[in-house]
DNA sequence: AGATAAAACAATGTATACAGTATTATTAAG
DNA sequence: CTTAATAATACTGTATACATTGTTTTATCT
C-alpha cells in the first residue's frame, strides 16, 4: 500500500447550482424571500460567493418547480400564488392522493403497513406533547410511506412538487389545534382501509382528508 | 415621424435557450435522437451554431421535462423509458384525465361544448378519409378542450407534461385501425356525460378510455 | 501477453467578459 | 410644473476562457 486517497464517501460532491438551488428554495419556503421579490443574478451571486452561472441554472430549476417566475430579459421573481392557484393545486393533489391511497390499499406490504402504524403512533404521541415540528414531520412521513408503497416514481415526483408549492401554507394547517382530531381520524381511516385492502374506501377517506385540508388552508388565507 | 423601428409584433423574440430547447425536444420526440444517446454540450453547440451556455440551459429544461437524464460531471443522455415508467405515467394520467373530465362535466360552458362536438365531428370525418396526421391532431384537440374547461392551469400543465413523455408511443396507438371504433365510443360517451353534467359518468368513461389506451400502448411495445 | 500506472485527452463545472435591452434618471421643451 | 426625449445605468443574454474531473490511450512492468 503506497498511497491511499482519503475518500470519505462515494458521493458527497454537489454541484454549485444545486447548492444555490437548495439555498434559494429554502429561503423561499421559509419566507426569507417573499413573493414578488426580485431575484437578481449578480446580487445573489455576490451574496452566495459564486458566479452568475450556477445562480442562473438554479433560478431555472426553481422556475420549473413553480417557485420562481422567469420573464425573458426582465428577470426572476419569487412567485406569488393566488387563491385560485392554491385551489387548483389542491384539486390535483386530491386526485393524486386518492390514487396513491387506493394503490397502497392494493399492494402495500405487511412490513410497510407495520411501519406506517408506527409512524401514526408516533404522530399521535407528538400531538400529546404538542411538538409542532415533529407533528409536521411525521405527517409528512405518513404520506411519504403511502407514496412509496405505490412504487410509482412519476406519481411521487409530481406529488412532492405539489407539496413543495404548498409548503408555505403548511404551518397554518397543523398549527390550529381544532384540526388535529379530524386528521387523526383520517389517518386511522386510511390505515384501516390499507389493512383491509379496500381500495375504494382508501380513496374515499383520502379524498375527505384533502378536502378537509383544503378548507383549512383557504380559511387560514382569508383570515390573514 | 422621424424614425420608426420595425417592430412586427409585440413579442416575437425567443431566447436562444428556448430555440435550442424546442429543437432538441422535437428531435427527441420524433426519434431523431434515440433513447440512450449521449448529448454533448460542445457538439450540440457547434451543430446548432450557438455557444454552450444556451445548450446547457436547454438540457436542464429537458431534464425537468423528463426527456433527458443528467448525471453530474458525466453528461446528458436521452432518457430511455422502461415499460414500468410507461405504466406509471399512464396510471397518473388516468387519475388526471378522470379528474379533468369530471370537472368538465360540472362546468364546461355551452359554447365550449359546442366546440367540442365540432372537434369530434371533424375527428370522425378524418377517420373516414384515413388522414392519420389529422386524426392525431383532433384527438389531441379534444382532450385539450376538456383540460381547458377545467380552468386549472396546474392540472393542464402536469397533464401536458405526461403527454409529452408518452409522445414517442403515441403513433402506435391510433395507427391500429381496430382501436378506432372504441375511441369513438369513448369520445361520444364523454360528450354525453358533459352534456348531462354527469361528473361521475364522465370520470368512469375517461377511466375506461385511458385503460384502453394503456393496454394498446403496452401491446404495441411488446410486439416490437 | 496481460495488467497496472501514468499521461494525454475530452467533457462538464465555473467564472468572466462582452453585447444587447429595459429601466431609471436627467434634461429640455411646452 | 408636467411631459417627452435622451442619456446613463443596471440587468439579462450569450460567448468564451479556465479549472476540474472522468475517460481513454499508451507505456511500462511482471
Amino acid at each position: 500500500m503506497e498511497e491511499t486517497k482519503f475518500i470519505i464517501n462515494g458521493n458527497e460532491y454537489l454541484p454549485l447550482r444545486d447548492v444555490v438551488f437548495n439555498t434559494l428554495r429554502d429561503a423561499i419556503l421559509t419566507g426569507k424571500l417573499i413573493p414578488g421579490e426580485r431575484l437578481m443574478e449578480n446580487q445573489l451571486a455576490d451574496k452566495l460567493g459564486v458566479s452568475r452561472t450556477p445562480v442562473r441554472e438554479a433560478l431555472r430549476m426553481l422556475a420549473l418547480e413553480n417557485l420562481v417566475e422567469l420573464v425573458p430579459r426582465k428577470g426572476a421573481q419569487v412567485l406569488d400564488m393566488s387563491e385560485k392557484d392554491i385551489i387548483n393545486i389542491l384539486e390535483v393533489r386530491d386526485a393524486l392522493e386518492s390514487l396513491a391511497t387506493s394503490i397502497a390499499c392494493k399492494k402495500m406490504s405487511k412490513e410497510m403497513l407495520q411501519q406506517l402504524k408506527l409512524v401514526e403512533a408516533e404522530f399521535e404521541q407528538a400531538i400529546e406533547v404538542n411538538d409542532l415540528e415533529r407533528i409536521i414531520q411525521l405527517d409528512e412521513d405518513f404520506h411519504d410511506l403511502i407514496l412509496e408503497s405505490t412504487e410509482n416514481d412519476k406519481l411521487s415526483h409530481i406529488y412532492q412538487n405539489l407539496r413543495i408549492q404548498l409548503y408555505r401554507y403548511r404551518m397554518a394547517h397543523l398549527k390550529v389545534d381544532s384540526s388535529i382530531p379530524a386528521i387523526i381520524a383520517h389517518h386511522r381511516g386510511i390505515l384501516r382501509a390499507i389493512e383491509n385492502h379496500d381500495a375504494e374506501e382508501g380513496a374515499t377517506v383520502a379524498h375527505g382528508h384533502i378536502k378537509y385540508h383544503t378548507e383549512f388552508i383557504l380559511r387560514s388565507i382569508h383570515n390573514k
